[in-house]
DNA sequence: GCAAAACCTGTCCAAAGGTACGATGTATTT
DNA sequence: AAATACATCGTACCTTTGGACAGGTTTTGC
């Protein structure tokens, strides 16, 4: 069966560590993982709450080393911090009062493998993948057909103004405005602002 | 207890499926997904080494819509059509030939909320994600506060539908795709349909 | 120089988008 | 039983958008 460890510091047990996982052993350093149970498998908790601001990294790399998955519980979770930790070798970030449920459901994600995170953060990081991975091979809009002009209303309209907002950013009507977005939409051959927006981004961004 | 559906155009059922999980069913079209099954917690496995090119973006999109968590089997597995894929919605990866114990332990991470995919793709999408983070703040849209239909109806938006085409897509008048945007207006604190497109698809551009 | 393209503007109009009242029904929670 | 959240749809009203038609000026290239 696989084991999980809680590290924390203070040496505090939370409640909902205990609800969720009955079994659970709690140690307030990683010296004091018992060496027996090293050889078996194992999940590790880090309790990021109590522990000190500049040991959180080292502990985590030191946790990962071990060879086991590693959660960390946060107190207060922050995309950037996710980010790192995860790079640095967490599987696994949620909240440090996450409710026994959750944390159930995180432990059994991370010990078969997966990576678990609050959902937002996932979509997130998701979303941040495809900006680095090159798209679809479908060839993207021909941007050089616009003229200086167009792809400054272009890009304004791409940043989500409205012909309004275009007009007054570039020193023109808003009719000249619509003019120009004619000529945008018949170039690109999309339909609309929306769909421009869409695919000036998708190419800026490669 | 969850149930694992299997999608496979050809019918072919393939015995790592079957002896990674006896009990699972398996289905041409997601049209003969039991009814009755649809209120109980289910995975889907989307065999993509027997959907067409096309459809299988598309078919992503409807398996994800229905409330499941999907995973895809990939014949030929891709780092760029991994992250595609997940970004579109699905929750794990895998080769279609995978052992079954290791379809078992995919299974199992995803059903409990995490995410599935080869260890390498893993360790390159989190130090992606570190490369285009340098910067904390910069905080992305909380699409957690959609609720699901909202959320749907955000995607057809982001993908750049007018409202008659949202509707149809979604099989809701025009009426309720307007009520659904203006609650996701003022949820996202955006303004229209151009600013969610972007908000929603490109989280941090500018 | 002259034609072509680019740039700018006007009025009018139909379609689409968005909001403000509203309403109903279902499911879940308290 | 009441309250709450969610999803759905209706009418009315206003704003925004995009195109049609009709012009102007400036810049560019042969």
């Amino acid at each position: 069966m696989v084991k999980q460890f809680f590290v924390t510091p203070g040496g505090n047990i939370r409640n909902r560590w205990q609800e969720a996982f009955p079994e659970a052993s709690v140690v307030t350093r990683l010296m004091q993982l018992p060496e027996a149970s090293k050889a078996s498998p194992g999940v590790l908790w880090l309790d990021f709450s109590a522990i000190a601001q500049l040991d959180r990294v080292s502990m985590l790399e030191e946790s990962v080393g071990l060879g086991w998955p590693v959660i960390v519980l946060a107190a207060t979770p922050s995309e950037s911090e996710a980010f790192q930790l995860l790079n640095i070798g967490a599987r696994g970030y949620c909240h440090v009062n996450a409710h026994p449920q959750q944390l159930c459901e995180v432990g059994t994600a991370v010990e078969h493998g997966g990576l678990w995170m609050p959902p937002n953060l996932m979509q997130r990081l998701l979303a941040l993948s495809l900006r680095v991975v090159p798209q679809d091979s479908a060839v993207g809009p021909d941007l050089s057909a616009l003229t200086s002009r167009e792809l400054m209303v272009a890009r304004e309209v791409a940043k989500g103004g409205n012909n309004r907002e275009v007009a007054s950013a570039l020193g023109i009507t808003e009719r000249t405005v619509k003019a120009h977005l004619s000529t945008i939409f018949e170039k690109l051959e999309v339909r609309d602002r929306v769909q421009l927006a869409l695919c000036t981004n998708n190419v800026s961004t490669r």
